[in-house]
DNA sequence: AGCACGCCGACT
DNA sequence: GTCGGCGTGCTC
């Protein structure tokens, strides 16, 4: 009895659905590997979706199928593990499963490239090209040459680097050499990177081994840790043991870490330490580079896959183990289309797989410790510096009624001085970069506002242009007042580069380096300005966030926090949260060697009571009684929230399709959720379009999730919503 | 998302 | 007269 046969088919498209086909015209075979690719018609183009399985029965009437035009792949290429982690994932984040699918591909996959490693070519001398007749080739000196460097190692094999080396042109020759039979012309695999240094383990501390030996001893069932360590105290060698174990037993391990962490740096640490094949997966990679480290994480030949975000979806064959890094960080969550938090899903992943995963960070986010607390993960502590450095004293500047010299108090300086006459370094941190975020006529009043966003142009003094922050405007810098002609153009407020200017100043015999966006931008800068800050000699760093994460400065003793006031009075609920970890990461890079460190923090409200708890009692006291407040107030993780926001060029749009959501939501039965909104976005115009969003908050997940399920389907038939551009998140992680 | 069809404005 | 703007509709 031969039944019905139809694929289901993921496409990428903003459907919500799957699309049913009939099996190739001409198959023979019967075999349909579920997670491989198929090219399909759809619509009036040919595409390439992902089987997602065969059933013998399909919702729509056989005669609007159409057949399938060919499987691309004998074997799956996402693996049932994974397939199952990415239906689980459009699920729960309401995302189109063909679009949720192609996040799992490297792009050249998605395009219907081969799934088949890359090969570069080599050459070597054939057995006939051992008795060549070189005289043969007198008219054709470029093809002599290149015999002659072949039969000078006649056993070699020689790739395009080597030709490059000594040839400008040698790939004519070079294949009429090969015409005549006298060189042969093979594919050779690529290679994975692999580093020939190699060191050791240091000696680890109690905690630190107590850590590896807890994780391991279970290594063969699902369990999270928090491997809670403050900044250094060691967390990357808990990893690296865990790791050790994981490869010894012939697994693969994961490691995830935020964006800016992925240095060369963090990569040759690893592979010094194992001498294993290792991928790694940025996003600054290119796409062939890309489908090599997935296809060799795939296949189990890289042993260690270490990625950003993205890379959570790269089928392992053997995977044993999950490390996220810095795991309270932000960027492990998608701020756009597919809006999934890697980490989050990386538990699932493990759960799944039945393996441990480990979250490190040294400033823990809410969610997790109170994770911790519900039992739901095992705590692992690390509370003592590897060095003998002990943590550093953090002190608070009183900014009231201070004399400033551009954002910089007098104390702050005194220190600074003091801590470059003993040859040390100084590290300035300040989340703002450019000159001034403000220019303001002195005369009229006017401000230099961005004509999209609704916020201000950020003056850059060195291009001498302004620059909105939100969005691309740039313009010069107008020499008077485009108001009242005025040339009293005043500059107010402080960015990372007055802060350089003024420190140049102060300090004029000082180097002083600037990381930020703006002096990084050049490939290799930031590299360059690292090495020059290891050499360690005397200098003032200033920076951005990006000096706040994971770099080591050893011979920095002094930090200081120029604003602590930024995540004070933020409107999303997690600012205050996002301020305390940034302080105490940047503080954790004073004085990690012999050398005792300092911190000091500028602020204008010295009593806060978040600033007091998180300062004098640290993290853990702060993020209890933040905690404790979220608990109170019923915020997550003490609730559950999804966002659902648009955005159109003109302002009434959004909020009339957000308006027709609501009343949609209420008719689909919405019990036991709250509805907020809709409200314009903090910043309502941004990049010339006007923003606006509706909260839905419950105090459990269910219910919000019965009624996604039911709303959006209804939302995509709104005629509202075709006006509007719009989007729904899902443990939204900023409600800007 | 793409892609086509379809009906109204300023240009070779 | 057309080139082309984006509204609307459809994709197994």
């Amino acid at each position: 009895m031969s039944s019905a046969c139809y694929l289901h088919i993921a496409i990428a498209s903003p459907l919500r659905q799957h699309f049913d086909y009939l099996p190739p015209k001409g198959a023979t075979n019967t075999y349909y590997p579920v997670g491989s690719r198929v090219e399909v018609p759809f619509g009036r183009r040919t595409v390439i979706g992902i089987l997602l399985n065969v059933s013998d029965h399909s919702d729509v009437p056989v005669e609007k199928l159409r057949p399938a035009l060919k499987i691309l792949d004998s074997e799956p290429l996402l693996s049932k593990e994974i397939m199952s982690l990415l239906h689980w994932a459009s699920d729960y984040y309401h995302h189109p499963i063909g679009d949720v699918m192609q996040h799992a591909l490297p792009v050249l996959l998605r395009q219907g490239k081969a799934a088949e490693a890359r090969t570069e070519a080599i050459w070597q001398l054939s057995p006939a090209g051992q008795c060549a007749d070189l005289t043969e080739l007198k008219r054709a000196p470029k093809q002599a040459a290149l015999l002659q460097q072949l039969l000078n190692a006649p056993e070699a094999s020689f790739n395009k680097e080597d030709f490059n080396q000594q040839h400008n042109h040698w790939r004519a020759p070079l294949t009429a050499l090969v015409k005549r039979g006298w060189v042969d012309e093979r594919q050779q695999r690529g290679l994975l990177t692999q580093n020939t240094d190699s060191d050791s383990a240091p000696d680890l501390n109690e905690e630190q081994l107590a850590a590896i030996a807890t994780t391991t001893a279970n290594s063969d069932h699902f369990q999270s840790y928090l491997l809670d360590g403050v900044t250094g105290s060691g967390k990357t060698e808990v990893y690296l043991g865990i790791i050790k174990h994981v490869l010894s037993q012939g697994r693969q391990a994961l490691v995830l870490v935020p964006e800016i962490s992925l240095t060369p740096q963090t990569v040759s640490r690893f592979q010094r330490r194992f001498q294993v094949p290792i991928a790694v997966m940025h996003s600054g990679l290119g796409q062939a580079e890309r489908l090599d480290a997935w296809l060799a994480a795939c296949n189990g030949e890289a042993q260690i896959v270490i990625g950003t975000r993205s890379a959570l979806f790269t089928p392992m064959a053997k995977l044993g183990a999950i490390i996220i890094d810095e795991e309270h960080d932000n960027s492990f969550k998608q701020q756009k289309g597919f809006r999934y938090h890697a980490r989050d899903l990386a538990v699932l992943r493990a759960r799944q797989l039945d393996i441990p995963i480990i979250l490190g960070s040294a400033t823990p986010s809410l969610e997790s410790l109170v994770n911790v607390e519900q039992g739901r993960y095992q705590q692992l502590i690390l509370s003592r510096r590897t060095s003998k450095a002990t943590p550093p004293p953090i002190r608070t500047i009183d900014l009231r009624g201070q004399p400033i010299e551009s954002g910089l108090s007098r104390t702050l300086i005194k220190n600074i001085t003091e801590h470059l006459a003993r040859d040390e370094q100084v590290l300035l941190f300040l989340n703002r970069r450019g000159y001034a975020p403000t220019l303001c006529c002195h005369d009229c009043g006017w401000i230099a506002d961005c004509p999209r966003c609704d916020a201000k142009l950020t003056l850059h003094a060195a291009s001498q242009r302004l620059r909105c922050h939100h969005c691309t405007t740039e313009q010069s810098m107008p020499a008077n007042c485009p108001e009242c002609g005025s040339s009293e153009l005043r500059a107010l407020g402080q960015g990372t580069e007055r802060i350089e200017s003024t420190l140049e100043t102060l300090f004029p015999n000082i180097d002083i380096v600037r990381v930020d966006r703006d002096t990084t931008r050049r490939k290799d800068a930031m590299q360059t300005m690292l090495d020059k800050i290891h050499e360690g000699n005397k200098a003032i760093l200033v920076g951005t966030q990006m000096l706040a994460k994971g770099h080591d400065f050893p011979n920095v003793t002094l930090v200081g926090i120029l604003d602590a006031d930024q995540g004070l009075f933020g409107i999303d609920f997690r600012a205050s949260e996002s301020m305390a970890q940034q302080i105490i990461q940047v503080a954790g890079r004073a004085g990690r060697a012999d050398k005792p460190g300092q911190v000091l923090v500028q602020t204008y409200h010295p009593d806060h009571p978040l600033l007091q708890t998180l300062l004098i009692q640290g993290y853990p006291a702060f993020a209890k009684s933040a905690i404790q407040e979220r608990q109170e107030i019923e915020l997550p993780p003490y609730s559950s929230m999804v966002l659902l926001r648009a955005e159109a060029s003109q302002r009434a749009l959004p909020m009339a399709f957000l308006s027709k959501a609501y009343a949609t939501a209420i008719s689909c039965g919405s019990q036991g959720i709250e509805l907020l909104g809709p409200l314009p976005a903090p910043m309502e115009r941004r990049a010339g379009r006007y923003r606006a969003q509706l909260l839905l908050q419950a105090s459990e997940r269910k219910p919000l999730q019965q009624l996604l399920k039911k709303l959006l389907p209804e939302l995509d038939k709104l005629a509202e919503a075709r006006r509007v551009r719009w989007s729904i998140d899902v443990d939204p992680v900023d409600t800007l």
